[in-house]
DNA sequence: CGTCTAATTGAAGCATCTCAACATGCGTGG
DNA sequence: CCACGCATGTTGAGATGCTTCAATTAGACG
Protein backbone atom coordinates (compact mmCIF):
# COMPACT_ATOMS: atom_id res chain seq x y z
CA UNK A 1 0.00 0.00 0.00
CA UNK A 2 0.79 3.21 -0.71
CA UNK A 3 1.11 6.14 1.83
CA UNK A 4 2.51 9.79 1.49
CA UNK A 5 5.06 11.29 4.10
CA UNK A 6 2.73 12.96 6.52
CA UNK A 7 3.47 16.77 7.07
CA UNK A 8 5.67 18.07 9.85
CA UNK A 9 2.33 18.77 11.85
CA UNK A 10 0.85 15.34 11.47
CA UNK A 11 3.91 13.08 12.05
CA UNK A 12 4.40 15.24 15.40
CA UNK A 13 0.46 14.39 16.23
CA UNK A 14 1.33 10.91 15.18
CA UNK A 15 4.14 10.91 17.96
CA UNK A 16 2.52 12.04 20.52
CA UNK A 17 -0.38 9.76 20.03
CA UNK A 18 1.85 6.78 19.85
CA UNK A 19 3.85 7.90 23.08
CA UNK A 20 -0.17 6.82 25.23
CA UNK A 21 -1.35 4.12 23.17
CA UNK A 22 -0.10 1.93 20.04
CA UNK A 23 -1.91 2.92 16.85
CA UNK A 24 -2.50 0.57 13.59
CA UNK A 25 -1.59 1.84 10.40
CA UNK A 26 -4.83 2.27 9.47
CA UNK A 27 -5.16 4.77 12.27
CA UNK A 28 -1.91 7.07 11.17
CA UNK A 29 -3.44 7.09 7.62
CA UNK A 30 -6.65 9.05 8.86
CA UNK A 31 -4.55 10.96 11.30
CA UNK A 32 -2.17 12.07 8.30
CA UNK A 33 -4.84 12.77 6.16
CA UNK A 34 -6.33 15.14 8.58
CA UNK A 35 -6.57 18.28 6.41
CA UNK A 36 -5.21 21.53 8.51
CA UNK A 37 -4.35 25.05 8.04
CA UNK A 38 -0.79 26.73 9.03
CA UNK A 39 -0.24 29.72 11.22
CA UNK A 40 2.88 31.54 12.82
CA UNK A 41 2.70 33.06 16.14
CA UNK A 42 4.92 35.13 17.85
CA UNK A 43 6.42 35.16 21.27
CA UNK A 44 4.19 35.66 24.24
CA UNK A 45 1.19 36.26 21.46
CA UNK A 46 -2.57 34.15 22.01
CA UNK A 47 -3.07 31.70 19.84
CA UNK A 48 -6.45 31.06 21.32
CA UNK A 49 -8.34 33.33 23.63
CA UNK A 50 -10.30 32.59 26.94
CA UNK A 51 -14.18 32.90 25.85
CA UNK A 52 -13.27 32.25 22.14
CA UNK A 53 -15.93 29.56 20.57
CA UNK A 54 -13.52 27.82 18.46
CA UNK A 55 -14.14 26.06 14.83
CA UNK A 56 -11.00 24.22 14.52
CA UNK A 57 -8.30 22.90 17.12
CA UNK A 58 -4.68 24.19 16.91
CA UNK A 59 -2.39 21.93 16.78
CA UNK A 60 1.17 23.10 18.16
CA UNK A 61 3.81 21.94 15.43
CA UNK A 62 6.68 23.72 16.26
CA UNK A 63 7.77 25.94 19.46
CA UNK A 64 5.68 25.84 22.67
CA UNK A 65 2.85 26.50 24.05
CA UNK A 66 1.20 27.08 26.98
CA UNK A 67 -2.87 26.78 28.68
CA UNK A 68 -2.96 30.10 31.01
CA UNK A 69 -6.07 32.06 33.20
CA UNK A 70 -6.31 35.40 34.61
CA UNK A 71 -7.44 35.93 37.81
CA UNK A 72 -8.73 39.52 39.47
CA UNK A 73 -5.31 40.59 40.44
CA UNK A 74 -4.47 40.66 36.95
CA UNK A 75 -2.04 37.46 37.49
CA UNK A 76 -1.70 35.15 34.96
CA UNK A 77 -1.71 31.18 35.81
CA UNK A 78 0.11 28.81 33.10
CA UNK A 79 -2.17 26.17 33.41
CA UNK A 80 -0.03 23.37 31.72
CA UNK A 81 2.69 23.70 29.12
CA UNK A 82 2.26 22.49 25.79
CA UNK A 83 4.91 20.57 23.05
CA UNK A 84 4.78 19.75 19.44
CA UNK A 85 1.62 16.80 18.47
CA UNK A 86 -0.35 18.79 21.60
CA UNK A 87 -3.54 19.97 20.94
CA UNK A 88 -4.54 22.57 23.75
CA UNK A 89 -7.73 23.58 22.82
CA UNK A 90 -9.04 19.91 22.54
CA UNK A 91 -11.70 20.51 25.17
CA UNK A 92 -13.20 22.81 22.56
CA UNK A 93 -14.22 20.43 20.92
CA UNK A 94 -16.99 19.79 23.87
CA UNK A 95 -16.80 22.55 25.80
CA UNK A 96 -18.09 25.73 23.14
CA UNK A 97 -16.75 28.29 25.18
CA UNK A 98 -13.15 28.41 26.15
CA UNK A 99 -12.79 29.24 30.11
CA UNK A 100 -8.82 29.57 28.80
CA UNK A 101 -6.43 30.96 26.54
CA UNK A 102 -3.50 29.57 25.05
CA UNK A 103 -0.34 31.52 24.07
CA UNK A 104 2.68 30.90 22.77
CA UNK A 105 5.89 30.87 24.81
CA UNK A 106 8.14 30.88 22.05
CA UNK A 107 7.97 31.78 18.36
CA UNK A 108 5.33 28.60 17.16
CA UNK A 109 4.14 26.98 14.22
CA UNK A 110 0.54 26.03 14.39
CA UNK A 111 -1.80 23.54 12.57
CA UNK A 112 -5.67 24.74 12.81
CA UNK A 113 -7.39 21.33 12.29
CA UNK A 114 -11.36 21.79 11.74
CA UNK A 115 -13.79 20.56 14.50
CA UNK A 116 -15.70 18.78 11.66
CA UNK A 117 -12.97 17.13 10.63
CA UNK A 118 -11.83 15.60 13.74
CA UNK A 119 -15.55 14.41 15.20
CA UNK A 120 -15.43 12.46 11.64
CA UNK A 121 -12.48 10.70 11.64
CA UNK A 122 -13.83 9.75 15.68
CA UNK A 123 -16.71 8.97 14.56
CA UNK A 124 -15.23 6.67 12.28
CA UNK A 125 -12.19 4.65 13.98
CA UNK A 126 -13.37 2.84 17.30
CA UNK A 127 -9.65 3.16 18.52
CA UNK A 128 -8.69 6.45 17.21
CA UNK A 129 -12.15 7.49 19.33
CA UNK A 130 -10.35 5.78 22.42
CA UNK A 131 -6.72 7.07 21.95
CA UNK A 132 -8.19 10.86 21.99
CA UNK A 133 -9.74 10.04 25.24
CA UNK A 134 -7.28 8.69 26.58
CA UNK A 135 -5.21 11.74 25.87
CA UNK A 136 -7.97 14.30 27.17
CA UNK A 137 -8.18 12.19 30.72
CA UNK A 138 -4.23 12.19 31.19
CA UNK A 139 -4.62 15.68 30.22
CA UNK A 140 -6.95 16.12 33.42
CA UNK A 141 -4.41 14.11 35.16
CA UNK A 142 -1.45 16.39 34.60
CA UNK A 143 -3.76 19.07 35.94
CA UNK A 144 -4.60 16.99 39.30
CA UNK A 145 -0.96 17.00 39.45
CA UNK A 146 -0.24 20.47 39.61
CA UNK A 147 -3.11 21.38 42.27
CA UNK A 148 -0.83 18.97 43.93
CA UNK A 149 2.41 20.45 43.31
CA UNK A 150 1.45 24.20 43.96
CA UNK A 151 -0.93 23.23 46.81
CA UNK A 152 1.09 21.31 49.00
CA UNK A 153 4.98 21.22 47.94
CA UNK A 154 7.41 23.90 48.91
CA UNK A 155 8.82 26.12 46.44
CA UNK A 156 11.84 24.04 45.37
CA UNK A 157 10.50 20.71 44.76
CA UNK A 158 7.35 23.00 42.74
CA UNK A 159 10.28 23.87 40.08
CA UNK A 160 12.04 20.56 40.37
CA UNK A 161 8.73 18.92 39.34
CA UNK A 162 8.05 20.92 36.42
CA UNK A 163 11.83 20.16 35.20
CA UNK A 164 10.84 16.88 36.20
CA UNK A 165 7.24 16.36 33.92
CA UNK A 166 8.85 18.24 30.72
CA UNK A 167 11.75 16.58 30.37
CA UNK A 168 9.64 13.28 30.83
CA UNK A 169 7.53 14.64 28.02
CA UNK A 170 9.88 15.99 25.72
CA UNK A 171 11.48 12.61 25.98
CA UNK A 172 8.82 10.27 25.38
CA UNK A 173 7.98 12.56 22.20
CA UNK A 174 11.84 12.85 21.10
CA UNK A 175 12.21 16.20 21.50
CA UNK A 176 14.90 16.21 24.42
CA UNK A 177 18.42 16.89 23.57
CA UNK A 178 19.86 13.89 25.28
CA UNK A 179 20.02 14.46 28.87
CA UNK A 180 18.76 18.21 28.25
CA UNK A 181 16.00 19.64 27.46
CA UNK A 182 14.78 22.98 25.84
CA UNK A 183 12.55 24.61 28.09
CA UNK A 184 11.02 27.62 26.11
CA UNK A 185 9.74 29.50 29.92
CA UNK A 186 11.30 32.46 31.39
CA UNK A 187 12.13 32.06 35.24
CA UNK A 188 9.02 34.55 35.85
CA UNK A 189 6.80 32.26 33.28
CA UNK A 190 8.28 29.63 35.73
CA UNK A 191 6.41 31.12 38.06
CA UNK A 192 3.49 31.85 37.01
CA UNK A 193 3.15 27.94 36.55
CA UNK A 194 4.26 27.16 39.92
CA UNK A 195 2.09 30.29 41.63
CA UNK A 196 6.06 31.60 42.87
CA UNK A 197 7.53 35.46 42.56
CA UNK A 198 10.04 35.34 39.70
CA UNK A 199 12.65 36.66 42.15
CA UNK A 200 12.10 33.32 44.13
CA UNK A 201 12.17 30.96 41.00
CA UNK A 202 15.48 33.12 40.22
CA UNK A 203 16.75 31.78 44.37
CA UNK A 204 15.55 28.33 43.78
CA UNK A 205 17.10 27.76 40.46
CA UNK A 206 20.45 28.23 42.01
CA UNK A 207 19.63 25.48 44.96
CA UNK A 208 18.51 23.31 42.36
CA UNK A 209 22.28 24.63 40.74
CA UNK A 210 24.17 24.24 43.81
CA UNK A 211 22.41 20.89 44.55
CA UNK A 212 23.80 19.76 41.47
CA UNK A 213 20.60 18.15 40.07
CA UNK A 214 20.37 20.87 37.05
CA UNK A 215 22.72 23.44 34.84
CA UNK A 216 21.61 25.81 32.93
CA UNK A 217 22.60 27.76 29.76
CA UNK A 218 19.55 30.27 28.44
CA UNK A 219 17.22 28.30 28.02
CA UNK A 220 18.88 25.13 28.22
CA UNK A 221 18.38 22.50 30.86
CA UNK A 222 20.70 19.75 31.16
CA UNK A 223 19.44 17.12 33.75
CA UNK A 224 22.34 16.48 35.51
CA UNK A 225 21.10 13.82 38.59
CA UNK A 226 17.67 12.51 36.88
CA UNK A 227 16.98 10.13 40.01
CA UNK A 228 18.04 13.10 42.56
CA UNK A 229 16.22 15.43 40.97
CA UNK A 230 13.23 13.16 40.42
CA UNK A 231 13.08 11.95 44.52
CA UNK A 232 14.06 15.71 45.86
CA UNK A 233 11.16 17.17 43.00
CA UNK A 234 8.70 14.19 44.55
CA UNK A 235 7.97 13.05 40.72
CA UNK A 236 6.48 9.86 39.98
CA UNK A 237 5.72 9.89 36.45
CA UNK A 238 3.01 7.55 36.70
CA UNK A 239 0.07 10.26 36.43
CA UNK A 240 1.51 10.68 32.69
CA UNK A 241 0.22 7.63 32.01
CA UNK A 242 2.81 6.96 29.24
CA UNK A 243 3.37 3.87 27.37
CA UNK A 244 6.44 1.55 29.27
CA UNK A 245 8.97 2.24 26.08
CA UNK A 246 8.59 6.21 26.44
CA UNK A 247 10.19 6.60 29.77
CA UNK A 248 13.47 8.05 30.17
CA UNK A 249 15.83 5.85 32.18
CA UNK A 250 19.35 6.63 33.33
CA UNK A 251 21.65 7.67 36.11
CA UNK B 1 -45.39 4.21 27.38
CA UNK B 2 -44.42 2.36 30.99
CA UNK B 3 -41.43 2.96 32.15
CA UNK B 4 -39.90 1.83 35.92
CA UNK B 5 -39.55 4.46 38.17
CA UNK B 6 -35.49 4.85 38.45
CA UNK B 7 -33.36 4.08 41.60
CA UNK B 8 -32.13 6.87 43.37
CA UNK B 9 -29.00 6.10 42.30
CA UNK B 10 -30.14 6.25 38.61
CA UNK B 11 -32.39 9.34 39.34
CA UNK B 12 -29.18 11.54 41.10
CA UNK B 13 -27.05 10.41 37.78
CA UNK B 14 -29.39 11.44 35.26
CA UNK B 15 -29.91 15.08 37.30
CA UNK B 16 -26.50 15.58 37.25
CA UNK B 17 -25.92 15.23 33.18
CA UNK B 18 -29.52 17.40 32.59
CA UNK B 19 -27.43 20.03 34.38
CA UNK B 20 -24.81 20.49 31.97
CA UNK B 21 -26.39 18.96 28.85
CA UNK B 22 -30.27 18.18 27.61
CA UNK B 23 -31.08 14.03 28.05
CA UNK B 24 -33.63 12.64 25.51
CA UNK B 25 -36.55 10.10 27.19
CA UNK B 26 -34.30 7.55 25.59
CA UNK B 27 -31.28 8.00 27.48
CA UNK B 28 -32.44 8.44 30.23
CA UNK B 29 -34.10 5.31 30.26
CA UNK B 30 -30.69 4.43 28.83
CA UNK B 31 -29.30 5.59 32.22
CA UNK B 32 -32.25 3.98 34.27
CA UNK B 33 -31.25 0.32 33.42
CA UNK B 34 -27.39 0.72 34.19
CA UNK B 35 -26.91 -2.42 36.75
CA UNK B 36 -25.07 -1.90 40.05
CA UNK B 37 -23.91 -2.57 43.57
CA UNK B 38 -24.77 -0.63 46.80
CA UNK B 39 -22.24 -0.06 49.13
CA UNK B 40 -22.08 2.09 52.03
CA UNK B 41 -18.63 3.98 53.00
CA UNK B 42 -18.25 5.45 56.17
CA UNK B 43 -16.44 9.06 56.44
CA UNK B 44 -12.89 9.13 55.78
CA UNK B 45 -13.03 5.67 54.39
CA UNK B 46 -11.61 5.05 51.08
CA UNK B 47 -13.83 4.52 48.79
CA UNK B 48 -11.16 3.62 45.58
CA UNK B 49 -7.61 3.49 46.53
CA UNK B 50 -4.71 5.30 44.56
CA UNK B 51 -3.05 3.08 42.32
CA UNK B 52 -6.54 0.31 42.09
CA UNK B 53 -7.27 -0.65 38.60
CA UNK B 54 -11.09 -0.88 38.80
CA UNK B 55 -13.19 -2.41 36.98
CA UNK B 56 -16.63 -0.38 37.70
CA UNK B 57 -16.75 3.39 38.46
CA UNK B 58 -18.59 4.31 41.41
CA UNK B 59 -21.47 6.63 41.65
CA UNK B 60 -22.27 8.95 44.38
CA UNK B 61 -25.57 8.31 45.17
CA UNK B 62 -25.79 10.24 49.31
CA UNK B 63 -23.20 11.75 50.93
CA UNK B 64 -20.33 12.95 49.46
CA UNK B 65 -16.65 12.53 48.39
CA UNK B 66 -13.33 14.03 47.67
CA UNK B 67 -10.56 13.16 45.17
CA UNK B 68 -7.23 13.05 46.45
CA UNK B 69 -3.92 12.67 46.17
CA UNK B 70 -0.65 12.21 48.99
CA UNK B 71 2.46 13.90 48.71
CA UNK B 72 5.80 12.83 49.71
CA UNK B 73 5.75 14.91 53.33
CA UNK B 74 2.24 12.79 54.05
CA UNK B 75 0.28 15.56 53.41
CA UNK B 76 -3.10 14.82 51.57
CA UNK B 77 -4.57 17.74 48.77
CA UNK B 78 -7.85 16.93 48.12
CA UNK B 79 -8.32 17.33 44.02
CA UNK B 80 -11.97 18.36 43.66
CA UNK B 81 -15.01 17.65 45.74
CA UNK B 82 -18.18 15.31 44.82
CA UNK B 83 -21.61 15.28 45.61
CA UNK B 84 -24.46 12.71 44.49
CA UNK B 85 -24.65 12.12 40.84
CA UNK B 86 -21.30 12.23 40.31
CA UNK B 87 -18.57 9.85 39.05
CA UNK B 88 -15.44 10.56 40.43
CA UNK B 89 -13.61 7.85 39.24
CA UNK B 90 -15.03 8.23 35.71
CA UNK B 91 -11.18 8.54 34.18
CA UNK B 92 -11.03 4.38 35.03
CA UNK B 93 -12.92 3.96 32.11
CA UNK B 94 -9.79 5.01 29.80
CA UNK B 95 -6.91 5.18 32.60
CA UNK B 96 -6.45 1.45 33.90
CA UNK B 97 -4.50 2.71 36.77
CA UNK B 98 -5.25 5.11 39.16
CA UNK B 99 -3.51 8.11 39.86
CA UNK B 100 -5.56 9.62 42.40
CA UNK B 101 -7.82 8.11 45.24
CA UNK B 102 -11.20 8.97 46.18
CA UNK B 103 -12.32 9.21 49.92
CA UNK B 104 -15.73 9.63 51.46
CA UNK B 105 -16.28 13.13 53.14
CA UNK B 106 -18.95 11.90 54.99
CA UNK B 107 -21.10 8.45 55.74
CA UNK B 108 -21.88 7.77 51.86
CA UNK B 109 -24.11 6.06 49.99
CA UNK B 110 -22.12 4.49 46.67
CA UNK B 111 -23.40 2.51 43.27
CA UNK B 112 -20.99 0.44 41.55
CA UNK B 113 -21.36 0.88 38.03
CA UNK B 114 -19.61 -1.85 35.97
CA UNK B 115 -17.47 -0.80 33.20
CA UNK B 116 -18.88 -2.84 30.55
CA UNK B 117 -22.12 -1.63 31.26
CA UNK B 118 -21.09 2.04 31.04
CA UNK B 119 -19.07 1.19 27.80
CA UNK B 120 -22.04 -0.57 25.50
CA UNK B 121 -24.11 2.26 26.98
CA UNK B 122 -21.65 4.95 25.10
CA UNK B 123 -21.46 2.53 21.95
CA UNK B 124 -25.14 2.47 21.55
CA UNK B 125 -25.98 5.76 22.09
CA UNK B 126 -23.75 8.85 20.53
CA UNK B 127 -25.93 11.42 22.37
CA UNK B 128 -24.83 10.20 25.77
CA UNK B 129 -21.36 9.34 24.55
CA UNK B 130 -21.24 13.14 23.80
CA UNK B 131 -22.70 13.92 27.83
CA UNK B 132 -20.10 11.94 29.12
CA UNK B 133 -17.17 13.51 27.28
CA UNK B 134 -18.73 16.42 28.27
CA UNK B 135 -18.98 15.28 32.03
CA UNK B 136 -15.37 14.58 31.65
CA UNK B 137 -14.22 17.87 30.16
CA UNK B 138 -16.08 20.12 33.18
CA UNK B 139 -14.05 18.19 35.20
CA UNK B 140 -10.61 19.10 33.93
CA UNK B 141 -11.85 22.63 33.47
CA UNK B 142 -12.48 22.56 37.64
CA UNK B 143 -9.20 20.90 37.63
CA UNK B 144 -7.92 24.33 35.67
CA UNK B 145 -9.82 26.74 37.90
CA UNK B 146 -8.37 24.77 41.05
CA UNK B 147 -4.58 25.20 39.90
CA UNK B 148 -5.67 29.41 39.42
CA UNK B 149 -7.34 29.53 42.55
CA UNK B 150 -4.43 27.34 44.30
CA UNK B 151 -1.60 29.22 42.66
CA UNK B 152 -2.77 32.89 42.49
CA UNK B 153 -5.45 33.97 44.95
CA UNK B 154 -4.83 35.03 48.67
CA UNK B 155 -6.37 32.91 51.24
CA UNK B 156 -9.60 34.21 51.67
CA UNK B 157 -10.52 34.27 48.10
CA UNK B 158 -9.92 30.51 48.02
CA UNK B 159 -12.45 29.66 50.67
CA UNK B 160 -14.46 32.23 49.22
CA UNK B 161 -13.88 30.30 45.99
CA UNK B 162 -14.39 26.78 47.43
CA UNK B 163 -18.42 28.06 49.04
CA UNK B 164 -19.03 29.59 45.53
CA UNK B 165 -18.16 26.40 43.74
CA UNK B 166 -19.98 24.49 46.48
CA UNK B 167 -23.25 26.38 46.19
CA UNK B 168 -23.59 26.26 42.39
CA UNK B 169 -22.83 22.99 41.84
CA UNK B 170 -25.33 22.07 44.69
CA UNK B 171 -27.53 24.57 43.31
CA UNK B 172 -27.68 22.97 39.90
CA UNK B 173 -28.29 19.55 41.37
CA UNK B 174 -31.25 20.44 43.67
CA UNK B 175 -29.42 19.98 46.37
CA UNK B 176 -29.02 23.54 47.98
CA UNK B 177 -31.19 24.30 51.29
CA UNK B 178 -32.34 27.83 49.85
CA UNK B 179 -29.29 30.19 50.39
CA UNK B 180 -27.50 27.79 52.83
CA UNK B 181 -25.70 24.15 51.76
CA UNK B 182 -24.15 21.35 53.76
CA UNK B 183 -20.44 21.08 52.76
CA UNK B 184 -19.43 17.73 54.60
CA UNK B 185 -16.00 19.30 55.17
CA UNK B 186 -13.69 20.01 58.26
CA UNK B 187 -11.81 23.16 58.12
CA UNK B 188 -8.86 20.78 58.50
CA UNK B 189 -10.28 19.39 55.27
CA UNK B 190 -10.95 22.80 53.47
CA UNK B 191 -7.42 23.66 53.87
CA UNK B 192 -6.44 20.27 52.37
CA UNK B 193 -8.50 21.63 49.29
CA UNK B 194 -7.26 24.97 49.21
CA UNK B 195 -3.37 24.38 50.23
CA UNK B 196 -4.23 26.09 53.59
CA UNK B 197 -3.05 25.11 57.20
CA UNK B 198 -6.27 24.62 59.38
CA UNK B 199 -5.72 27.61 61.63
CA UNK B 200 -5.57 29.75 58.92
CA UNK B 201 -8.96 28.76 57.02
CA UNK B 202 -10.31 29.06 60.72
CA UNK B 203 -9.19 32.74 60.51
CA UNK B 204 -10.41 33.18 57.32
CA UNK B 205 -13.68 31.68 57.63
CA UNK B 206 -14.24 34.58 60.70
CA UNK B 207 -13.34 37.21 57.83
CA UNK B 208 -15.81 35.89 55.84
CA UNK B 209 -18.27 35.56 58.83
CA UNK B 210 -17.33 39.39 60.01
CA UNK B 211 -17.60 40.62 56.06
CA UNK B 212 -21.44 38.99 56.14
CA UNK B 213 -20.70 37.07 53.13
CA UNK B 214 -21.30 33.83 55.34
CA UNK B 215 -22.78 32.40 58.18
CA UNK B 216 -21.89 28.87 59.89
CA UNK B 217 -23.77 26.22 61.77
CA UNK B 218 -21.99 23.33 62.35
CA UNK B 219 -21.50 22.24 58.57
CA UNK B 220 -24.28 24.14 57.19
CA UNK B 221 -23.32 27.29 55.85
CA UNK B 222 -25.82 30.01 54.57
CA UNK B 223 -24.87 32.58 51.91
CA UNK B 224 -25.70 35.99 52.99
CA UNK B 225 -24.37 38.37 49.83
CA UNK B 226 -23.93 35.58 46.96
CA UNK B 227 -23.13 38.53 44.82
CA UNK B 228 -20.31 39.75 47.41
CA UNK B 229 -19.26 36.71 48.05
CA UNK B 230 -18.72 35.77 44.36
CA UNK B 231 -16.97 39.60 43.49
CA UNK B 232 -15.02 39.45 46.07
CA UNK B 233 -14.16 35.56 45.61
CA UNK B 234 -13.17 36.17 42.12
CA UNK B 235 -15.88 33.27 40.91
CA UNK B 236 -16.85 33.26 37.64
CA UNK B 237 -19.01 30.39 37.37
CA UNK B 238 -18.44 30.01 33.73
CA UNK B 239 -16.25 27.24 34.05
CA UNK B 240 -18.97 25.03 35.17
CA UNK B 241 -20.25 25.19 32.26
CA UNK B 242 -23.84 24.78 33.60
CA UNK B 243 -27.11 24.90 31.17
CA UNK B 244 -28.51 28.74 31.77
CA UNK B 245 -31.67 27.56 33.45
CA UNK B 246 -29.36 25.64 36.32
CA UNK B 247 -27.46 28.84 37.48
CA UNK B 248 -28.51 30.60 40.75
CA UNK B 249 -29.66 33.67 40.87
CA UNK B 250 -30.17 36.02 43.70
CA UNK B 251 -29.23 38.56 45.92
C1' DC C 1 -21.90 12.73 81.50
C1' DG C 2 -17.62 11.41 79.68
C1' DT C 3 -15.02 11.10 75.43
C1' DC C 4 -13.48 12.44 71.08
C1' DT C 5 -13.31 15.38 67.27
C1' DA C 6 -13.48 19.93 65.53
C1' DA C 7 -13.17 24.80 66.19
C1' DT C 8 -10.86 28.63 68.32
C1' DT C 9 -7.27 31.67 69.99
C1' DG C 10 -2.46 33.36 71.00
C1' DA C 11 2.37 33.79 70.03
C1' DA C 12 6.54 33.01 67.62
C1' DG C 13 8.94 31.66 63.33
C1' DC C 14 9.84 31.37 58.57
C1' DA C 15 8.99 30.84 53.66
C1' DT C 16 8.06 33.66 50.34
C1' DC C 17 6.89 38.36 48.53
C1' DT C 18 7.77 43.07 47.29
C1' DC C 19 10.60 46.69 46.15
C1' DA C 20 14.65 48.28 44.22
C1' DA C 21 19.03 48.28 42.12
C1' DC C 22 22.19 46.31 39.12
C1' DA C 23 24.20 42.88 35.76
C1' DT C 24 23.93 40.27 31.72
C1' DG C 25 22.80 38.85 27.33
C1' DC C 26 20.83 39.45 22.90
C1' DG C 27 18.55 41.30 18.79
C1' DT C 28 18.58 45.21 15.87
C1' DG C 29 19.83 48.95 13.32
C1' DG C 30 23.27 52.15 12.30
C1' DC D 1 30.71 44.89 13.58
C1' DC D 2 29.76 47.67 17.19
C1' DA D 3 26.51 50.30 20.12
C1' DC D 4 22.31 50.80 21.82
C1' DG D 5 18.11 49.35 24.17
C1' DC D 6 15.15 46.06 26.12
C1' DA D 7 14.15 41.76 28.19
C1' DT D 8 15.85 38.61 31.48
C1' DG D 9 18.47 37.18 35.22
C1' DT D 10 20.66 38.32 39.78
C1' DT D 11 21.20 40.05 44.37
C1' DG D 12 20.08 42.48 48.81
C1' DA D 13 16.98 44.08 52.40
C1' DG D 14 12.78 44.65 54.60
C1' DA D 15 7.85 43.42 55.01
C1' DT D 16 4.13 40.04 55.53
C1' DG D 17 0.99 36.28 54.99
C1' DC D 18 0.79 32.09 56.45
C1' DT D 19 2.60 28.20 59.26
C1' DT D 20 3.61 25.78 63.38
C1' DC D 21 3.14 24.77 68.03
C1' DA D 22 0.45 24.75 71.95
C1' DA D 23 -3.39 25.30 74.80
C1' DT D 24 -8.37 25.99 75.38
C1' DT D 25 -13.27 25.77 74.27
C1' DA D 26 -17.21 24.08 72.05
C1' DG D 27 -19.98 20.42 69.94
C1' DA D 28 -21.49 15.81 68.82
C1' DC D 29 -22.44 11.24 70.14
C1' DG D 30 -23.08 7.19 72.73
Amino acid sequence: MFTSSPSPGHSRLIRQLESIAALTADDRTQLATLPFRIAYVGQNHDIVRCGDKPTDCCLIVEGAACRYKMVASGRRQILSIHHPGDLPDLPSLHLERMDFGVAALAATKVAFIPHSAIRAMLQVSFTLDHVFRRREHIDASIFREWVANIGQRDAAMRVGHVFCEAYTRLHALGLDLGRAISLSMTQAEIGEATGMSPVHVNRVMHTLRNAHFISSRGKTHTILDWLGLQRASDFDPAYLHLRGEAQPAFN
